[in-house]
DNA sequence: ATTGCGAACGAACGATCGTTCGGTAATATG
DNA sequence: CATATTACCGAACGATCGTTCGTTCGCAAT
């Protein structure tokens, strides 16, 4: 791993540990295992208690996203924004989000890739908020394609982010950590 | 796409037209939404008579998987062993799947992408199942690569396949048909 | 001191889950 | 013809799902 990475997860308060819990269900079970009983019983409160807090079990889904985005966030994009736009911070999103995935920020390997899976086939603001926040991902990407002056700036960031889900779901299948190294080698030989 | 794949379903029979109907299910919400009760209405049976042809919910899930990967087989490999073995090939096995993305033979895109995303983190026999059938897809890449004269054949492998994950993934939430012809630009590109 | 409010609780609801059971009609086997 | 097997059904089960309701507690503002 290239660098240490403090993943500090959600704000305090009793929402903050709901949904610190509810996001790596999620990214390990997906959203609809994300039961309001288990959630409850887990943090020794009671499935009404819990449930006031989001309204609904879609609105649970909404915040948990939510949440998964702000960590998602603070790992993988804040660090690359003191990196110069072009390449540099490029780079180091690219091999952010492999030092992501081994350091296992979220359980179940990468949050989107999960709740993606589950629902990119649903409609509703549920999938809504997901294409978003995996779009905006894509959108960094492209962008910082650009400025590193990259021939095809959409092409080259299709291609990053193929190799980060790649690696995922190998990881998380056949748990060969040889993949890492794998994906920083083709990362690095296909930055222009 | 390069070819017409004919996709034929299960077999005859209930139990056939059953997992004709799972599968594809299971493709787009996942082998939990892959509910008992609602495959019975949705094929005009009662529960109990179509509980009977897999004896338990898992063994329903495992009946599932074996049909996906009988789908997937006769889709995407079956074809490429009519190829000469090395890069002919491997060519054929890479850009079959990108067909087999594109012509939507499973209505939630890549099946072994939606199932394994949402157990790849369980324990079990339905688990272990998916690991060993997405195992041999990934084995049969890395030893064309390896017939191919790659110099490391377990790295175009994970390449090749990370391009069919990240097409997958990216199409399913974005339904931008351009994908398909950079999956297909960047498999030429990478291919020994 | 009183009021108001948010957080949390326990109990209950209708629906659906997977599963079991007993029965019926058709088919194959002897 | 008798028998066994198979395919399917309807009814019911306990468990869990999301959700609603009324209540209680503690804290802050008036």
């Amino acid at each position: 791993m290239s660098e240490l990475v403090k993943s500090m997860p959600e704000a305090a308060g009793t929402r903050g540990r709901i949904l610190d819990l509810a996001v790596q269900i999620a990214s390990s079970e997906g959203l609809e295992a994300l039961t309001i009983g288990r959630l409850a019983t887990e943090l020794g409160m009671s499935k009404s208690g819990l449930f006031g807090h989001f309204g609904s079990k879609e609105g649970l889904q909404l915040a948990t996203i939510e949440a998964g985005a702000g960590l998602f966030g603070r790992t993988v994009i804040d660090p690359a924004l003191h990196e110069p736009s072009g390449k540099p911070r490029l780079r180091k999103l690219a091999l952010g989000f492999i030092d992501y995935l081994e350091s296992s920020v979220f359980s179940g390997g990468c949050f989107w890739t999960s709740v993606a899976a589950e629902f990119d086939n649903r409609e509703g603001p549920v999938r809504d908020r997901i294409e978003l926040h995996v779009g905006t991902w894509l959108n960094i990407l492209t962008e910082q394609a650009k400025a590193a002056g990259a021939d095809d700036p959409r092409q080259l960031a299709f291609e990053l982010f193929s190799i980060g889900q790649g690696t995922n779901m190998q990881y998380q299948l056949f748990r060969d950590a040889d993949l890492f190294d794998r994906a920083r080698e083709t990362v690095e030989r296909i930055l222009p």
